[in-house]
DNA sequence: GTAGCGCCTGATACACTGTAACATCGTTAC
DNA sequence: GTAACGATGTTACAGTGTATCAGGCGCTAC
């Protein structure tokens, strides 16, 4: 299918610092570690693994490639257990799924969800970014008034070249 | 060709059974014919029965439901070659993939690509409608502009309930 | 304690989605 | 004719996701 699997392409534009995810993975560890304590839920070692993997690579990984990742010579992970490790953690909005690629990347933000997410996938380095927008909401909302549409989730991923691959490009 | 003015455009709801697409299906049949002939393109047999299945259920279909419904006793078509119909057809504009479903419907609008395009994903019946909205469009790009981001191709779904079940609820 | 209960995980199997690679066939261009 | 090209057929396979059953582990109730 895609090849999202080894992480050469250009691991540059997220972690970036035009990006604030530098340190990411601790951060983010850390905040699923709280969220979970408040909620009462189990933050398991699979789903550490699991969070771990992504969050730490940054780019959007497959349930396959994150099976790959957190199975040692020892212990082999199972795609099935994956999956619902990532159920659980997309269901508390510690990570997205992109609908576009089969994939699965850490939640930057620290908004709970439909919050009007974009999700911006360069075609050039492969990266994944996430901003909000609330006029983007609203006018979504009124637009799907007018069509007499409860909406419940929306999401909306936008293909294109990042602001480092179009910089790169033009020096 | 849409006759409908696009604030009442998801009013009805598409793919229940009460109500049949023969009509849309044929108008669609005719869209596509003319379209094919003014880019000088090939609109076979396999492409045709494609569209037509696509078009005449009007509910998104997987590859391998059309594979299945436009194979006849003494010829199988292969799901790759409905994929391959599938990518002739998206690419011009005569049906949408949703990414959400893994599944395709046929386009409703005579719009280009790229037209603020939202489809409308209903949780209680399935149906999938689509309308256009050059604001959404307008504020996406005016968002993504923020960010740097040269947007190439947006895909916007949303999931809830559509106004049929709506109402029908509330009666 | 231990028996039950709920939740998480392991494991297997399987269905669905999508692509690669190569053969064939019909049409058009020379 | 034949070469080139595009569409389709065919097989094989990789990747995605779910169903199902079994075992484990902590918790509570008795």
């Amino acid at each position: 299918m895609d090849e999202r699997g080894s992480a050469e392409a250009g691991s540059e534009c997220r972690g970036h610092d035009h990006h604030h995810h530098g340190h990411d993975a601790e951060e983010m560890m850390a905040r699923a570690e709280r969220l979970c304590g408040e909620r009462g839920l189990q933050f398991t070692h699979l789903r550490r693994e699991v969070l771990r993997a992504v969050a730490a690579d940054g780019r959007p990984l497959g349930a396959y490639d994150i099976a790959e990742r957190i199975s040692a010579p020892g212990r082999r992970v199972a795609p099935v257990s994956v999956y619902r490790a990532l159920d659980f953690l997309t269901e508390n909005g510690l990570v997205h799924r992109i609908a576009t690629r089969n994939a699965f990347v850490p939640c930057v933000h620290d908004h709970g969800d439909g919050a009007g997410l974009v999700f911006m996938i360069c075609r050039n380095c492969g990266s994944i970014d996430e901003t909000t927008s609330p006029e983007i909401e609203r006018q979504i909302d009124r637009t799907l008034a007018l069509s007499g549409f409860k909406a419940r989730s929306r999401i909306l991923e936008v293909e294109g070249e990042c602001g480092a691959c179009t910089a790169r490009a033009a020096s």
